[in-house]
Parts: C-alpha cells; structure tokens; sequence
DNA sequence: CTCTTGACTGAGG
DNA sequence: GCCTCAGCCAAGA
C-alpha cells in the first residue's frame, strides 16, 4: 500500500476515522496534518464521498465548532443529533465546549 | 489547458 | 464580537 496511491480524500478519511469518540475536530486540523494547511476546503469536499463509508464526518466540524456542513446529512438536524449522542453539548448548530472536546491531530495523532 | 465550485481560514474594519 | 474580503488548493466539466 503506497501512501502515493492514496488520493487526498482518502487520506482524509483515514484521519476522520481516527477521531476519538466524543471528539470532534477542525477541517483545517487535518487539513494541516496532512501538509495542506492551505486545503481545510479540500477536506470538507471530500467529505462528500465519506456518504456510504464509516467516516464519522459529523465529528468534523470548522474552527468556529460551527456545522457547517449538517446540510450535506440526510436530516436537518442529524449531524447534531449524532454528537449530543456522543456526549457532545451543540447548541444552534454550534458546539459547546469546543476546546473540551476539540481533537488535535497534529498533537494527539 | 482553463474555468467554476466549495462541509475553510485568517486578516482587516 | 460580527461582517466582509481575499487567498488557498484539489476535483470535475
């Protein structure tokens, strides 16, 4: 298995997959443990195809611990309601705590 | 090859 | 703290 064969959203998913459980991280998190900080866009795009895989995608979330991408889910409030069942406190679309339950990659990983 | 799109981020007002 | 602008990079048409 060479890293080269893996396409950049592979490697996301890899990190995605990763995320502890009751953890949530940033899209330029993995972005930046990859090695393209400048692609926190790229990650959230891949993310598309995390549709029909195990990657936990609604525990990656943008710096602001915003869901911005709750729309991309099945429901309207289904990515909220998978973190609040990890314990997880989201209020409006934002979670709480976010420093208490943020996951760094570069650090943690 | 060129242009558009996008689940982002940091800087400036 | 909020809003706006610009940069960034990969994939698809």
């Amino acid at each position: 298995m060479k890293p080269e064969t893996l396409n950049f959203f592979d490697k996301v998913y890899d990190i995605a997959k990763q995320v502890p459980y009751g953890r949530v991280t940033s899209y330029g998190a993995i972005a930046k443990y990859l090695g393209a900080a400048r692609s926190a866009r790229m990650v959230g795009y891949a993310m598309n195809g995390s549709g029909g895989k195990d990657v936990p995608a609604h525990r990656v979330v943008n710096r602001k611990g915003l869901l911005t991408g709750k729309h991309h889910f099945d429901g309207t409030n289904l990515m909220q309601q998978l973190l609040e069942s990890e314990g997880i406190e989201v209020v409006d679309n934002q979670i709480q705590n976010l420093e208490s339950v943020f996951w760094n990659p570069s650090e943690e990983l």
